[in-house]
DNA sequence: GCCAACGTTGGC
DNA sequence: GCCAACGTTGGC
């Protein structure tokens, strides 16, 4: 028998609108399927994705709908891979794409879960100072993507800062 | 292929 | 609400 390959779980980072959907509606729902991604880069992170893989759970815009803190409000799961995009298909979606068919589907989405809250956001603010961070596109000015890759130090520095003992999380 | 107009994102 | 910085669209 071949020794075990070494797990190559990747890191990422999901942006939402925490009016819209925040992270505890993660943990009301226990699951969700992330739709409605409709950026191509986005979208081939999103297929890249692994079950198993750890993204970053992003409040965006939190400020502007009294919705806490913009940064960083927890942890979740990728717990099913890359598979069509419900709402292309959907004429009532906002997020319909006429163009794309059941037969060749333009868009993916994955399913994640919540693997666990930070015990408060961690500040976009705080973010910017840790030295990992420096050279990340959600840092940097102009940078829109919703979702994207993190390093393994990226994130590891972000629990960090967000006082999470990383064993103690059973990650 | 170029590029101006337009729409969207998202911090502030 | 403002606006910078993108991505997309569509005329040519």
């Amino acid at each position: 028998m071949p020794p075990a390959p070494p797990p190559d779980q990747r890191c990422w980072l999901l942006k939402s609108e925490p009016n819209v959907f925040g992270y505890p509606d993660l943990v009301r729902v226990g699951c969700e399927p992330w739709n409605g991604v409709r950026n191509y880069q986005a979208r081939n992170f999103l297929r890249e994705m692994r079950a198993g893989d750890l993204c970053l759970f992003y409040h965006s815009n939190a400020q502007r709908s009294g919705k806490g803190q913009t940064g960083v409000a927890g942890v979740a799961r990728v717990v099913r891979e890359a598979y069509p995009d419900n709402l292309q298909f959907d004429p009532a979606s906002a997020y319909h794409d006429p163009k794309s068919t059941p037969d060749s589907p333009r868009w993916s989405m994955v399913d994640v879960a919540p693997a666990f809250a930070f015990p408060a956001v961690l500040p976009l603010d705080t973010l910017r100072t840790l030295p990992e961070w420096q050279d990340s596109p959600l840092t940097r000015k102009g940078t829109r993507l919703s979702v994207l890759p993190v390093t393994e130090a990226q994130f590891r520095a972000a629990l960090a800062a967000a006082g999470v003992d990383l064993h103690a999380s059973h990650v």
